[in-house]
DNA sequence: TAGTTGAGACCGACTAGTTGGTCCGTCTTA
DNA sequence: TAAGACGGACCAACTAGTCGGTCTCAACTA
């Protein structure tokens, strides 16, 4: 697993993988059909985790300030459990096989979508700035969220909690009005 | 150079690559001395191009705050040119050998410093908020700046100057004291 | 001007090595 | 005792890379 995150998913061989789990080739492909659903099952079982987590972000809050920080934030704590599987989701996917790549990209769209709705719930109750356009605000937190995983040790000045609290500050402060920043004060910072 | 975008370095053989360029594996190992260099090639081009432009915009402007606006409107617009070429920097640059991997991350290692710097220095002239963190605030311009390479299509609703105001329009609203902000209404939306 | 030459551009059959995957046998356990 | 968990020798397919050869054309001669 750790071994996905160094050299990626072609650069590690079906041989390489049993040999760092201690077991065989017989041993692998009677649990996987193929090297490529465990690709799938890689990227599964993070992107349902993930998927789990922002719906109940989602139902949690009403207020869509507070939804999307809750978002952001739960997304950002699962970065120190599944960095390896981070890597292979999002350098790898495009080896994903047709019938397998079709559930992982309707779960990261519904994802997606939770996100959208945060965004054009603020709009519509006045808490967001009325110039956002609601899709590219959406693939901004993205990247900048997504983008962690290029950088975020475990072993770095910053734990993952205090980074999803400055993307969070840095999130509400773009998207919020200025004259109602006030009113969310415990969500940003000092 | 279209066939990385879609199946990545590794899914594209020496054997592709010739037939789609229209020469032959004789051609292109008079050319290349590897498959390798070939990754080599594609990552500094992309990247000295870049981290000239940044330069350039660097030096341009005093103003961190159109400092900053600058580098991110100009480097979005590479998203035309290079589209193929980004794929490639951000997917396979593991695969890169050790001597052309020094080389590539000097280079994209100045690029981030060129933002840094942008950062540091607004904070300093009072321009930015002080509780910004300029590490954090630096990963999170370049994570959405960049992850535009995962969903932008030239054929989309926004063209990429679109999409680059927005961008400055977020990251200022982001970065600036708020009530600084009416300083630089040229620079934000609407 | 016509002929010669030679260096670099390019070709493609070939190879050695590696890859994902198979298949039959054995071991474990209920 | 039988069904599923696991082992590992084996294989066909494909990979990056090689190498002796041909082609092209500019520079040089006579």
């Amino acid at each position: 697993m750790l071994l996905f995150e160094k050299h990626g998913f072609h650069g590690v061989s079906v041989n390489q993988i049993i040999e760092d789990a201690g077991t065989s080739k017989g041993g692998f492909y009677h649990h996987f059909t193929s090297k490529d659903e465990l690709l799938f099952v890689i990227h599964d079982t993070f992107i349902t985790h993930v998927l789990e987590k922002a719906t109940a972000a989602n139902k949690l809050y009403q207020s869509p300030t507070k939804r999307l920080q809750a978002i952001v934030k739960d997304f950002v704590s699962v970065f120190d459990l599944y960095k390896a599987h981070l890597s292979v989701f999002y350098q790898e996917s495009i080896y994903l096989k047709p019938q397998h790549e079709v559930v992982v990209k309707e779960k990261r769209h519904q994802f997606k979508q939770i996100i959208k709705q945060a965004i054009r719930d603020g709009k519509d109750s006045g808490e967001f700035r009325e110039t956002l356009s609601v899709d590219i605000t959406t693939m901004a937190i993205l990247g900048m969220v997504n983008w962690t995983y290029k950088w975020y040790q475990k072993s770095g000045i910053n734990t993952i909690e205090e980074i999803g609290d400055m993307f969070v500050d840095l999130i509400l402060h773009a998207v919020l009005k200025p004259d109602l920043s006030f009113m969310n004060e415990e969500l940003l910072l000092k």
